[in-house]
DNA sequence: TAGTGGTCTAGACCACTCA
DNA sequence: GAGTGGTCTAGACCACTAT
């Protein structure tokens, strides 16, 4: 009970309570009210500290029925999704880029199911090589919506679309996925890489509201992995 | 500005001048007190909003300097990583548990190192196999501190570790890692796929306080994927 | 209907850090 | 030293939902 910042030590006491079992799986835990009363401070700061946990998913929080311990403690990871030339310039390499294909043509059913396009609608295809320090990165196979402004006049031999976007074409929504492919003579010969070498696949599509604006599929040498705490 | 709830409103409405660039990135941003003053708020409440924006990545704050937009607006995604059991039932399956191999010897120096241990402490090692609708799911490769009070008691043939530990041992932090791996003959029999199929991989390690509890490696049968909304 | 969490307010003090 | 975000308070009203 010392003069630690108040919500934080609340959270951190309603931990101890849940790992200890005082609070014990799928029951309720006191009011906010009471709470405040017993720590002695505001109803607010209960609130911030029991929102924490929810978040956190160790709490399930319900009007009317009152704050519950998780039955099946869900935990979560928060992955960062860096830009790409970050990605390797933080590993301390240098990073280079080259456009491989442009063209515009209907997208495959997969990716006009993922970005809920009419059939045969033409988006602008691009494939292009991530490099770090000269050796093969990943690989960007993205599909982008040509209505989007400002697609027209990109440069996408300069400047990768993953970039452009991340600095022109804010999102507000859209999927991530990750997943292992097993690299086919296309991708290998790209990436470098004996056919049949298991790769790690990222795809992701965005949004700017009901708009889509890409689906992408990066392909990573291998090696690559992902890494978060929880 | 209509009766939308008030945080959430001035979350959005931030989001809106940062694609629109009215708030272009690095620069910075209205004082909290300005912006409660424009939206005609309490300072807490523009706090509130403005805190959610720089958990996303989309703002950087910093005392005395100010709120500034985000140079590189890294992104943010958040995973839900659920016991196994549960996540094998969510597909609609029935779940299925196979102990293969249960034994104490000192880990490898690799597993030593991501708990921190000291060399040749035996450790329990698990191995084991889930099965959805009777076929193989996912390899658990575990090495278990048998220092945790319970483990001597417990019975990993018939519930696994994986379930074990969220029901009794909460862990307060950790690590996660995802990645790809092409099968080994090892694992390609117990997973009932081909060497050299590309296989995806968990690899994880939990934290009660400093005190280490498990590092874990789930391999998964061809096709796994995690997905999440950003 | 009534209890609970969700949110907002107006004010205050503190901690950090930039100038 | 002073400006800014971080936090806390005491009180209030509202929204949802279990009963």
């Amino acid at each position: 009970m010392p003069g630690t910042l108040t919500w934080q030590w609340i959270a951190a006491e309603a931990r101890r309570r849940i790992a200890a079992r005082l609070w014990p799986p799928g029951a309720r835990i006191p009011d906010e009210a009471d709470l405040a009363a017993e720590f002695g401070c505001a109803r607010a700061t209960v609130n911030r500290a029991l929102r924490e946990l929810a978040a956190a998913g160790l709490l399930v929080r319900r009007r009317k029925a009152g704050s519950f311990v998780a039955a099946h403690p869900v935990r979560k990871a928060t992955f960062e999704i860096p830009v790409i030339r970050q990605d390797v310039e933080a590993r301390g390499l240098r990073h280079g880029y080259r456009l491989i294909v442009a063209e515009t043509l209907p997208a495959p059913a997969a990716v006009q199911a993922r970005l809920g396009l009419a059939p045969h609608a033409p988006l602008l295809h691009l494939l292009a090589l991530h490099l770090a320090d000269g050796l093969p990165f990943c690989i960007e196979d993205r599909w982008l919506n040509p209505a989007i402004p400002g697609v027209a006049g990109a440069d996408f031999a300069t400047v990768s679309a993953n970039e452009w976007l991340v600095q022109n074409r804010p999102f507000s929504g859209g999927g991530i996925a990750f997943s292992a492919q097993a690299a086919d003579p296309q991708l290998a010969g790209l990436l470098g890489c004996t056919p049949g070498a298991a790769l790690f696949v990222v795809e992701r599509e965005t949004w700017a509201g009901a708009e889509p604006i890409t689906a992408v599929r990066l392909t990573y040498a291998p090696g690559y992995s992902v890494a978060a705490t929880i």
